[in-house]
DNA sequence: GGGTTATTGTTGTACATGCAAATATAATTT
DNA sequence: AAATTATATTTGCATGTACAACAATAACCC
């Protein structure tokens, strides 16, 4: 069945959040070239393009509580991907040589990502929906 | 921070997520006044509209898979809002009275939730953008 | 009719995310 | 300097969702 022939279809909790879960598939279906869920990945890029970035910042950067930013960043220490120094109340994440290898396969991710759904939606018409969704998303403070 | 001011404010998974999430916790507040998250008041209100409905025949209506239909039907069942009937191989979910007795405040949950996006956004601006939101989830076969 | 295939639904398990509370540290006030 | 308040991070717990495997039934085909 498709979205549009749902009762909800018109329903922007309905939409958003079916909209949500099939991007997520796709993005998972990318992201396994370097077997890391989207959420995780987008942590690490943040972490490698801003070395000793805090929780608190990725926090901000993800749009993620920080709980769940803890809980990610435990996951990448598991897997070796990045490193937590603390000193005081602040921590810092560090990413580690194996994720800086694992960097340009990264990028590859993002641009094959943005490709497929470039090619299926249209440039332009997808670029005017992200923007839409930021818009909306940011008048939505609660 | 704005998801504007996010690295990733252009990336489609990002935005799709994030807006998901911030629309949810809107949902949420909202249903509050019926007790229910709004993940099972959906199911709920398609089963009242047509008592009976099938669980396959839900997770297209709420495009959520199976396994997911069957636990939010437990949830349901719980709380004494649906019963679940099987013969054969085939189920079918029926509305309790107390369920019917909700109704009407459920009607009005959904009426208050998108008055408020509607609020904020404004009516033409948000419906255009739901519509292209499930253009774009209708493209996305997986 | 008997065996195969397809459909329907449920379970086991795993993961992501969030809220609220707890912890620890820093900043501020008096 | 002590007490209070604010900030940063982590933990306990709960929920939602999915996938894969399973079970049960129906449909089909020979």
């Amino acid at each position: 069945m498709n979205i549009r022939d749902s009762k909800y279809a018109q329903c922007l909790y309905f939409t958003s959040s079916a909209l949500a879960r099939k991007v997520e598939k796709l993005a998972i279906q990318v992201w396994k070239a370097v077997d890391l869920p989207p959420s995780h990945a987008y942590l690490l890029m943040a972490v490698l393009e801003d070395p000793g970035m805090q929780p608190s910042a990725l926090s901000g950067e993800l749009q993620l509580q920080p709980s769940t930013v803890t809980r990610l960043i435990e996951k990448l220490e598991e897997k070796k991907l990045v490193v937590r120094t603390t000193e005081g109340k602040l921590t810092n994440v560090y990413p580690t040589p194996k994720a800086k290898e694992l960097q340009p396969k990264m990028i590859k991710c993002v641009q094959q990502f943005s490709q497929q759904y470039a090619d299926l939606l249209g440039v332009d018409e997808s670029s005017r929906l992200v923007q839409d969704m930021v818009a909306i998303a940011d008048k939505l403070k609660l």
